[in-house]
DNA sequence: CCATAGGATTCATCAGATGAATATGGATGC
DNA sequence: GCATCCATATTCATCTGATGAATCCTATGG
């Protein structure tokens, strides 16, 4: 079936060729003739360029050009910092996207949590009290980022993956709740207390419920509704 | 806030000044002069080709370069396409990621459909239904996707849109069911008429409920636990 | 055997030229 | 006066060729 083929005459030759990931491409004086009809140089990079910008492929003097581990990530990235750069509004819409996706695929990533992943993850919530409560008072940006992407680490599937990891990225750029006083930190990682407990308790449903409590302290509040809808499906439960 | 820069030059200048949807940028060689240090015209080329395959500029001869209209979906159909083209099995994982977005945001859609939207949709039922009793019979791909599409037309969140289109852009090319017996398609718009009447008498719960009884036809079945387990959250309702 | 230096390879960027597509404006006819 | 058609100029599309910079490879000397 099938038969994909993409604008690009570069990207279908790498997929012709079927190149993995870690391969090295042709130079570019050979892409010009390997496989087109005499194709200048100027329009390979151009095609090489968008490449790069989708994270496809590393390109870099004299190594060649590498062929770059699956990734969703780069694409949204770039897309959706473009809309960022011209109205930082744009992050309310995405914000929602990722309350909604974590919410949707909680328990499919909760299931494939390891003892390693929740130590992990009570690694960040000790460090982050410890920012919140140290002298020099930090916020724990970073900490926040990795407990959330540490619950969907072992979730198979590239794509929400990506949104999410993009989320953080412009979290961080955004830099919503910098400047947001410190009971709202420390009020947000009392909620991730409760969600770790409730995940190394086997209480998925206890540790969905505290997520979606601690998504209400965003500034840009997620539109619950849907969560309690969804959730009114339980008293009638879906039939086989 | 924010003062967000991206990697590329062209970017930042047509962010930078504040050019709108629809509006011409200035030709390759002014653009070579305006606001960077010389720049070749081949640099300025690379840059203009990410930028359109992004979806970003619509750039013809002549005509100059427009600004296109907002969207997410030609970034994000690029890249699922690279990826369908290398595997077509990558679109399980984008199917299941529809599902989850279409039941997470369905309240919030449907409570946005007007009268109008609401015949339109049974209008893409009658003809669905035509097309499989017919003499000749058709597959009602069209239809399936038009009818899913405006359930989601009000949506006031670009980015869940543009994956949404990119989902039936990808369903179409990869060309899944197209050869599934006529049951199965006769089925799938049992399930639409279930869920336009609910739609209709404005039980968006019922609606929802059979939106999600409906995806268990795919081959491609989501997995259903975050559905449940999330409706597991009524009982003890979400507290304010 | 190892370290360093020089050369070769390859990307990065530029300049300039030609061809093709299209909008513009002027000439022509009604 | 208005519409139509054609020539021309503009602008993108693509190519050729050249130079510089970064990196890897190799040879040379200790």
């Amino acid at each position: 079936m099938a038969d994909i083929r993409l604008d690009s005459d570069l990207l279908n030759y790498i997929i012709q060729e079927q190149f993995e990931p870690g391969a090295r491409l042709p130079t570019i004086s050979e892409l010009q003739d390997e496989s087109r009809l005499g194709v200048s140089a100027s329009k390979v990079r151009e095609e090489l360029e968008v490449a790069r910008a989708l994270g496809l492929v590393d390109v870099r003097s004299k190594t060649g050009m590498r062929l770059k581990e699956y990734s969703f990530a780069p694409a949204v990235h770039l897309r959706l910092f473009y809309a960022l750069a011209r109205d930082v509004r744009y992050f309310e819409y995405f914000s929602a996207l990722r309350t909604h996706l974590e919410m949707s695929f909680w328990h499919e990533a909760c299931e494939l949590l390891t003892l390693e992943d929740k130590n992990e993850m009570r690694g960040y919530l000790v460090a982050a009290r410890s920012k919140l409560s140290g002298q020099r008072i930090r916020i724990p940006f970073e900490e926040h980022r990795a407990f959330h992407l540490t619950v969907f680490r072992h979730l198979d599937n590239p794509f929400v993956l990506g949104l999410l990891e993009v989320y953080w990225e412009a979290y961080a750029a955004v830099e919503l709740n910098r400047y947001a006083d410190l009971s709202y930190h420390q009020q947000v990682w009392d909620y991730h207390e409760r969600i770790l407990d409730a995940i190394c308790s086997g209480d998925f449903d206890a540790a969905q419920k505290a997520f979606i409590e601690h998504t209400r302290l965003l500034h840009h509040q997620p539109r619950m509704q849907d969560v309690d809808h969804a959730a009114a499906l339980v008293e009638n439960k879906v039939t086989e």
